[in-house]
DNA sequence: CACTGCGTTCATAAAAACTTGAACATCGAC
DNA sequence: GTCGATGTTCAAGTTTTTATGAACGCAGTG
């Protein structure tokens, strides 16, 4: 057994600065915003400060985060668009990279995300209003008018999704 | 010791008709998008399809929630803008009332959350930068650079807001 | 073939969010 | 003042979400 060094601390391969560790809890910050798992803020915010590309085992050592919730955390990411995976010949890792254009990740997230759900909503939307169309459910007064509101404000909400496309695309 | 009536169910003063319980689930769905508790969803669904005001009292005979959740998620629900309290001359309880209008929902929105958040953001974007730019924290290259290009598109979100806001207002 | 490096999966553990219910504060009525 | 009705607060219990790490699958390599 080699000789004991017990003030030694677990050694990382290599330790991120103080510089990443405030962006990584600023993404962090942000991500409860979104209702994001503290683990996929904490990726996201180091791939971004570093800049460059990073393997998964790297992400694991550096932010100090179990091999399942990197792997998991990178899955989302890339899944949203805000992560890229590159490849390097003669190397068998991934290579993960933030994507730092927040055009292309509102683009991503609109067309993804909120189209798929609105227009989800709306299907819903429709099967409730029949359901309480009929008399024997006991809707109180009005509300199928209300629903038909709902309806056409889900419309509205339809077309201002280019709209703000459009904005941010410049 | 009253003769026990063992299957008889407990008796809700007035049992909220299926049409009700629709619309409450769909609000109960719509609002996990938005992580909103399970019991902000009935809430708001069951004053959304009642259409009239309703009080404290009644919500929690009627969804079967307890007081508290009623009183925190009403409390929730005036905070953003969703529902209204009323009063009745000669009557010390709350009525409230959904608020049904998008248009004003999006509003209170935007004015009380999206905003302050983005302004939140902003500063503390700017502290991260400052923080960032000291040589002595270490920070990769580019990286003050990149965090420019965030604030940057921070100021065109919050530009954002009021075309959204003329949009829905029309 | 076995072995190794790499990433994913998934049962379980840990942490966070939500709900409950009882205690409390407040306001009027008596 | 006491009492009852009403709404809020908060500690404790429950449920849901997130993190962990061991087991697994897959490709190359020898």
């Amino acid at each position: 057994m080699p000789r004991a060094h017990i003030l030694e601390a677990p050694r990382a391969s290599s330790r991120i600065t103080p510089a990443e560790r405030e962006v990584v809890e600023f993404f962090v910050h942000l991500g409860r915003y979104l209702s994001l798992p503290r683990s996929v803020g904490e990726i996201y915010g180091l791939l971004f400060a570093n800049g460059g590309a990073m393997t998964l085992d790297e992400l694991v050592r550096q932010l100090s985060i179990s091999k399942g919730s990197a792997s998991q955390g990178l899955r989302l990411l890339r899944g949203v668009g805000a992560v890229r995976v590159g490849y390097r010949p003669g190397d068998r890792k991934d290579y993960y990279e933030a994507e730092v254009e927040l055009p292309a990740l509102v683009r991503g997230f609109l067309r993804d995300q909120l189209s798929v759900r609105l227009n989800h909503a709306n299907d819903r939307l429709q099967r409730l209003r029949d359901a309480v169309g009929d008399p024997a459910n006991g809707a109180p007064n009005g509300l199928v008018n209300r629903l038909e509101r709902l309806e056409s404000w889900n419309k509205k909400a339809k077309r201002l999704v280019p709209l703000v496309s459009t904005f941010l695309k410049i």
